[in-house]
DNA sequence: AATTTTGCTTGCAAATTGCAAGTGCAAATA
DNA sequence: TATTTGCACTTGCAATTTGCAAGCAAAATT
């Protein structure tokens, strides 16, 4: 995905622009809700993302300033994904799209009583994943 | 874009199936905050959509129960497009983007205030729109 | 009756995606 | 120490999707 020029002043589209597609989000939730921080931790996700695809997307995640890299302290081998503020910011969104997806998809019980919990107490959660990133 | 097979059981990769691509949300946003409700109308937004991926967008939303087409009262020619409960229930979704980008983007003073003062009172705004959509 | 509007479809080139294989460096293993 | 494995990508290529322009049939307007 290109840092292509935006195609409207509309901060919708602008949005959309930076993560208005079929992966970007996958990667986030990734980082926010899991222990995944490298490159092959995303790769191995269920949905199975094409490296080339998952490459692309890491580079403009972090163009846009939701991502940023670091040498990993375990290995020079190994890098760091982390999110920037500008990216555990985009929480609240995922956690409204957890909330439409309870209400209209099937989901496993245990996948509903996480989302329920969480709705019961929205910007508490919020603040507890938030401070849990931080502090990574 | 295709109903094509979901990626996974993950509540958030099923919503992005359904919604998560560049136009999608845009044509949502016109029946939620304009007038617009005729395929011609969404042609004319500001992006500029191309008709083909208007006519796929659309096809793809109603399949997924997010919007519904019927008569317009004024014209046997035209079509009037609007959205379901389900697709209504998108707008905390959007909500929370409009947010995120009063946050992270340069937005004209008019923009920002209107997004701030939803944010102040997000539920009440939320249902006050629900309730203006339900009525048409 | 002729022109315009409306909601599309079709054809085609360009861009993006998905899959498989390859690359270069670091680290672990034999 | 030599070799294999792990990690983070890149490259090549076919298939799919996008974007642009043109076309089309039914309804509305002139």
């Amino acid at each position: 995905m290109e840092t292509s020029k935006k195609r409207s002043d509309c901060p919708l589209s602008c949005s959309l622009d930076v993560f208005g597609d079929k992966w970007s989000l996958l990667i986030i939730r990734d980082l926010i809700f899991t222990s995944k921080c490298t490159y092959n931790d995303f790769l191995k996700s269920e949905e199975g993302i094409a490296t080339n695809i998952l490459a692309s997307r890491l580079k403009g995640l972090e163009e846009n300033g939701i991502i940023e890299k670091s040498a990993h302290p375990d290995s020079k081998a190994k890098l760091l994904y982390k999110l920037t503020q500008k990216g555990i910011d985009l929480l609240p969104i995922m956690m409204e799209i957890y909330i439409w997806s309870d209400k209209y998809f099937d989901l496993a019980a245990e996948t509903k009583a996480k989302i329920e919990e969480a709705k019961k107490n929205k910007d508490k959660f919020v603040k507890q994943i938030t401070e849990k990133l931080k502090s990574r």
